[in-house]
DNA sequence: ATGAAAGCGCTAACAA
DNA sequence: TTGTTAGCGCTTTCAT
């Protein structure tokens, strides 16, 4: 392969030239530029990234920490990130952390030492400390989905509160009376957010009382089983607001065994928006901008790479209410 | 951060000497080597990968081309390959294809330039000039669930002609006397063999005929599509056979659309054994071993990367028939 | 068994 | 505007 070395001999300048040219920076005579352009392209020359990082640039390549890609959330968060990093001629490392300390610790250890630009991270267990072990080593970081209060980390999180609301909001209109909620995990701030704003609506219903609330854990199964216990414990329900949409399908799951039809008995609207086409009813959701969520973080976090000011560190983005068949009102 | 140096100087050895020491090549005397633990101890310190990579060593790093990771089977695929590669220490890069010819190419190049250790493709679209490419650049490849007859790469693949044997078998035995087959792209070896095994079973029944076979494309909306002319053209089948589990899935919608219960009426089976708890009915599959498949790839890739001898060029795994809810027999 | 020194390909002072 | 040169941290001959 060819190096800086074959460039500038071949086209009759020093390497420091060719380096000039190549990243923009100093002064080269539109002679040089054009006599170096050239024998690039004859030689099909591209400058070593190894060399190039271990001189102190950067690596081109960023992180992204989920909690478990089998998780169908965490592949729309991977392919939104890939893409945009793509787009930036960026690499991205997959990390699947399965929310164990150990290791993310391990992981963060690993990318500093790969020298990585920059982690997004979506993992929800991750710590303060280790946050700031990566600003003390320089490593710009992202949180996605994710906040933690205090710290200087540019965090991007959906509008979980009013995406509660919405969805709650959603199945009063279509003619609910009596909504039950299964929650995620609590310590999960967006999880909690979601929680909240589905209280602010039920509330003001009479039917409403705290056992209406199941306490989940995100998952299918988990979603089937809080179904099987809010049946039990108010047949009438006619309303299910899931905190995501794995546990609306374990809701679904559970009350077509139980003989309750969904939408005509009970309708059931989950979060995320995630691809469940495959469901039968097709299930209504409150879905993130997750594909845009992805691009701004992998666009900021270049922002930050680069060193360039950044607007905000908090930012917030609208949910959008996703109608399926989960929720509508049948015609008899 | 400590560098060689700093442990060279504090142990009192020269730099080659702690060089050989991390290497476990050449001599180092036992009074050196404690001298020598005990410093990187104390220092925490960490090879520099780049510097390490720069001097001709390997990056430490594989990656993993999938057409795209929203398809749920690639997760599996990624989570696998990514366990497998981090138990050696290799860190995962993510590529996704969409089998755009064109994005292969640019990331095989920017791999290439990143100098990965290996690459593990699980691309459909990939061509046997772009993997000559890559042996010329010396850079291992592993081929999962494709094939390329002549080359001399290393492909593993589940046992696709047997699974599709299996499935279609497995609906005989379940009672179906007329068996519908919803196939995958042809130009993909694997759905071409799943395929054949259906027609070998298949044609032994009388009421076998070519227009039982529906062309389909893996995916969901697909699947529907091609169940609905099947329904058209036989009203009267009575059991389905799709090349994967999403067509599966969008077979059963169609189904269940045209009032026909799966399985009471119809019965249903996919391939692949991804993970879809949320359907329900729950869809009888023929499971490919793919975590198996995926940590095969990487204990491979690494042989070959280390220069080590491989037993064979091409594997194959065993698939497993799991039975659930959409091919069970009914108890009236 | 060990060390000195020459790279690996590139960047960035600094001098010219 | 350009070239010289000293690193970046590590591996690896080649002497010793």
């Amino acid at each position: 392969m060819p190096t800086i070395k074959d460039v500038s001999k071949l086209a009759g300048v020093s390497v420091a030239t060719v380096s000039r040219y190549l990243n923009k920076n100093g002064y080269v005579s539109q002679q040089a530029a054009d006599a170096i352009a050239e024998v690039i392209d004859k030689l099909n020359y591209k400058p070593n990234n190894i060399a190039r990082s271990l001189a102190g640039m950067k690596t081109a390549t960023i992180a992204l920490m989920v909690p478990d890609i089998l998780n169908p959330f965490f592949p729309e968060v991977a392919r939104a990130t890939e893409d945009a990093a793509n787009a930036y001629d960026y690499t991205l490392i997959l990390c699947n952390t399965d929310n164990n300390p150990e290791k993310e610790q391990k992981y963060i250890e690993t990318l500093i030492h790969k020298q990585v630009d920059g982690i997004i991270i979506s993992s929800y267990t991750i710590k303060p400390e280790q946050l700031e072990h990566l600003q003390k080593r320089k490593i710009p970081v992202i949180l996605m989905d994710n906040h933690l209060s205090g710290s200087s980390i540019v965090s991007l999180m959906s509008n979980n509160f009013n995406g509660g609301k919405l969805a709650t909001e959603h199945l009063q209109n279509q003619g609910c009376r009596k909504i039950a909620h299964i929650c995620g995990p609590i310590h999960i701030t967006s999880s909690r957010e979601r929680t909240n704003g589905y209280e602010v609506i039920a509330k003001q219903l009479d039917s409403f009382t705290p056992s209406l609330i199941a306490y989940s854990d995100f998952t299918v199964k988990g979603g089937y089983r809080a179904m099987q216990e809010l049946i039990q414990k108010h047949p009438d329900l006619d309303g299910v607001f899931a905190s995501n949409d794995l546990m609306a399908a374990g809701a679904i799951k559970a009350l077509q065994e139980a003989n309750l039809s969904v939408p005509t008995d009970v309708k059931v609207i989950g979060f995320d928006g995630i691809q469940m086409e495959m469901m039968s009813p097709e299930i209504s959701t409150v879905a993130q901008p997750i594909y845009e969520i992805g691009k701004t973080a992998v666009d900021t976090l270049v922002k930050l790479i680069n060193g360039d000011p950044i607007e905000t560190y908090t930012q917030t983005f609208e949910v959008e209410l996703q109608v399926k068949q989960s929720t509508s009102i049948q015609s008899k």
